[in-house]
DNA sequence: TCGAAGATTGTCT
DNA sequence: GACAATCTTCGAG
């Protein structure tokens, strides 16, 4: 197993950070047991001036984590029905975070497809920032714990090249949509969704 | 206290 | 592709 990635990883450029979780494992242990999986898509989330992120509104109760310090884990309620991971980033008072999109399923797989609903494909267990959570048991509960101890750590996985790395403007957003903030291991197919290719359109699909 | 919007997903056409 | 489900958060009244 890899080693805990260190409070140090996360304080620094979100960009920078949002690119190097790429490849690495995020692994949750509630009573039923550990599931992990490897990250392959996230998305940058940096500050006040982006207006994409929590923190555009300024410091309230919701985003005072945005605000702390970095290696912590930020779990935010959505859409009445699904929970986003993020990572916060930098240091102290830069209220800004990366969000985990899509991972592939590493250990605790049958977990995983109990909690999804006995979804069939292993894709679908974790191709998306709500069903990543959904998969790996992370819930409100799970809102400002460290990311360096149990029940929620993230590890070094395999290393990701520079030119895997695919950019584009960051998926769900009504404001700043253009971007490119979004960062997945380019060809992996366990991304929520691919880059569109045809030429024209703004709109993801 | 009320209303509107939201970093989504699953189902139907 | 379009849309409903569902509820927390926040700002306005």
């Amino acid at each position: 197993m890899g080693r805990i990635l260190p409070r140090d990883f996360y304080n620094r450029e979100t960009e920078i950070v949002a690119q190097e979780m790429l490849g690495t494992i995020i692994e949750c242990t509630t009573p039923e047991g550990t599931a992990s999986a490897m990250i392959v898509e996230t998305e940058a989330y940096i500050g006040e001036h982006d207006l994409a992120c929590h923190a555009a509104a300024g410091r309230t109760k919701r985003t005072a984590l945005l605000y702390g310090p970095p290696g912590f884990s930020y779990v935010y309620f959505i859409y009445g029905m699904h929970w986003c991971f993020n990572a916060v980033t930098r240091a102290e008072g830069m209220p800004s975070a990366v969000l985990v999109r899509a991972a592939e399923p590493v250990s605790g797989k049958s977990l995983m497809r109990e909690r999804r609903n006995e979804m069939p494909r292993d894709v679908d267990l974790t191709n998306g920032p709500g069903k990543l959570c959904e998969a790996l048991g992370i819930d409100g509960a799970m809102n400002g714990v460290s990311l360096q101890k149990k029940p929620l750590v993230i590890r070094e996985g395999r290393a990701v090249r520079p030119d895997e790395i695919e950019t584009t403007p960051r998926i769900g957003i009504s404001r700043a949509v253009d971007w490119p903030l979004r960062y997945i291991i380019r060809g992996n197919p366990y991304v929520s969704r691919f880059p569109r290719t045809s030429p024209g359109k703004n709109k993801q699909v």
